[in-house]
DNA sequence: TTATGTGCAAAGGTTTTGCAATAGT
DNA sequence: ACTATTGCAAAACCTTTGCACATAA
């Protein structure tokens, strides 16, 4: 988790003007662990006081996606679209079907398997995407729902 | 792909009336290699000559997921929700980032990383969702965007 | 016949956009 | 000062819903 110089310089190392916004809403995703809605951000940024627009919200999280500050992710917690700060990190996140919480798990298992792949399908594979299911201990303890996915 | 009657005791099974515009739904994602957003299967019906409302398409879709006759995908195409004939085999999707075209790959990598994840995290694990980004062979000698994912 | 499915129109929720005002460099 | 960023309000977009009518069983 990056100080707010850090910030700064990485906002300035994209060609984006550092301001009070961006710095606030990198370091919100920064210190979570769950990616975010534009609303939770929103949220948070009303509860620590930082007087914002959801349209800037918007904008500001798309600007700093396209730069590579946060990522864009589609677990479609409903249809929304989700946004995490760029650790350089390839890691993957499993989602609890009870509690919809997410949990990130680091590592991956598919190195071998994108490579396998470019020589069996002559496409050039440039990533993945993984999001695997399941329930937590806690809501496992519950009884376990109906299996989805 | 299954004939008519086949989508027709599907239906039955399920204890849903078997109407023309779901086994015409049925048919148009059966039929398909590539899941389809609700807009597209609306206007494949409407290209068919079939009279039907838009938000018939939604429900109707909808009502074959929550049956299992259909899957609902959430590898946003930009944010929409995506809807596959459920074949009930396990498969994941190549997704070409030039053109967008999304192939499907059969097989998975990932049953026994499934299995270590319930070890290892206590985690009842009850699927996993998998996407592939690249670019398809004919993407690829148009030369490469930049990387995503 | 009777419950289920459908069309239509209207509303809901998320995300985007135009434009004028504001703030960073 | 100049340009990028922001607020605000409105629109766009996808999806859902209420209700009256139509249809499968």
């Amino acid at each position: 988790m990056g100080k707010t110089v850090n910030y700064h310089d990485d906002l300035k190392q994209c060609g984006l003007k550092s301001t009070r916004h961006r710095i606030d809403i990198l370091e919100i995703l920064d210190h979570s662990d769950e990616p975010y809605t534009a609303d939770q951000v929103y949220l948070e940024l009303i509860k620590r006081a930082v007087s914002i627009n959801l349209s800037t919200v918007y904008r500001t999280l798309d600007t700093l996606a396209v730069n590579k500050l946060l990522n864009k992710l589609s677990i479609s917690k409903d249809g929304r679209a989700l946004y995490e700060y760029n650790r350089r990190i390839h890691r993957h996140y499993l989602v609890c079907l009870g509690c919809k919480r997410i949990k990130a798990i680091d590592g991956c298992p598919l190195e071998a398997y994108d490579k396998k792949l470019e020589e069996t399908t002559n496409y050039t594979i440039a990533g993945h995407k993984l999001d695997i299911y399941g329930y937590c201990p806690q809501c496992k303890a519950l009884g376990l729902p109906k299996q989805n996915h």
